[in-house]
DNA sequence: CTGTGTGAAGGCTTTCACAGCC
DNA sequence: GGCTGTGAAAGCCTTCACACAG
């Protein structure tokens, strides 16, 4: 029998992320079980998707009342934790990098910025946030010694890839990347994009022309 | 026959702006045509997929060559262009508002934010990187009379279903929501979530375990 | 009778293989 | 020979329908 981790479907795992914020939001109401019908609304799904992403888990739902919405809590989390505790450090403290910094998104949902390194000389040795900003020199030898294996990418297009493969030697294997290009990278190491502008373009595409 | 925009894959739109943003980027060599198979390493995508899908916006690139770079490049505008010069508001200029305020990545990009709205008296009446900041009571007579139908959703997690229904009522029919919740919203309105969180949660998820 | 768990069906995307044109 | 255009195949994901447990 083989390890549940491996077998999550990519599109389920996030909607895992999904649930669990949903049923953080519906704790409030306090109550002890919750159907698939109501979290599903919760998070933005049919209940059908989310009771067969659910059951990737084991079946621990109980017929005819829903889920125990602390077990399903424990059992979501238990699955994500594991990134959850992952150190990161943000590479790039200009408008966007400092703009993340300062958002405090991530350290709400428990995740950890250790550092922030940029190559401006005015900003190098403040904190953002309480966050400390370090050289990028320095960059390299941090992620190594602290054994970061995630990075937000926030540096600007044209030194991005440089700052990558810095990243990259030093032992990073996942980037969450701002910059707006197409990253080289060897295999092995993730590379999500985000590119809100793209966002956008997208979501105005598909408006109705009238 | 019917009008190309409506076929369109949903996928396939969201990568011709990853075409696009390959091809400018591939533009400083200068290349009269381009193959699939170099544009899409520049973009990420197999070549494959990168025929399919200009395919759909008609055959237009030379067997043996490529394609026109210029060509190409006024092609995906013209079906992108719509969305560009779609005016925008931002709800919410707090924290992750104002960076995206001062980022610049979306004029850049060619879009246009009219204005952004809070309720803090502290910053209404100021300018963020240009764009007026105004009080949320005038959020829906704006956008009204300004035709607005995007907007980007900044507000706190706490006040972005009342602040997405102003902007519905207003007339806004696509929404960019940062707020880490599912917004209800009548159809013909649609919504793309971004949390950022999530996106990091769910990189963690896909690191070997090692 | 309520609401989960799940095989089967359906739909959407991607990839393959190769025909066709320059 | 090189590279696009495209039917067919494969893969992945979602939805349906309903058996089944409490």
């Amino acid at each position: 029998m083989k390890s549940t981790k491996e077998s999550l479907p990519r599109k389920t795992v996030y909607r895992l992320s999904l649930y669990l914020r949903g049923l953080d939001r519906l704790a409030g109401a306090g109550a002890a079980t919750v159907s698939s019908e109501t979290l599903a609304e919760a998070a933005g799904v049919k209940s059908t998707q989310l009771r067969k992403d659910l059951a990737f888990l084991g079946h621990f739902g109980t017929r005819g009342l829903g889920y125990n919405t602390a077990a399903l809590r424990e059992r979501l989390l238990a699955v994500l934790r594991r990134s959850r505790l992952q150190p990161v450090v943000l590479a790039g403290a200009g408008h966007l990098g400092a703009a993340l910094l300062g958002y405090g998104g991530f350290a709400k949902e428990g995740f950890e910025i250790l550092a922030a390194f940029d190559v401006d000389p005015a900003i190098v040795g403040t904190r953002l946030n309480g966050i400390p900003v370090l050289a990028m020199e320095n960059l390299a030898p941090f992620v190594t010694a602290e054994r970061v294996r995630m990075a937000i990418l926030t540096a600007p297009a044209a030194a991005a890839q440089e700052v990558a493969d810095r990243l990259v030697v030093a032992g990073v294997k996942a980037i969450l990347n701002f910059a707006p290009l197409i990253l080289q990278t060897p295999p092995g190491v993730t590379v999500k994009n985000v590119n809100l502008a793209i966002e956008l373009e997208n979501l105005g595409y598909f408006l109705d022309a009238e």
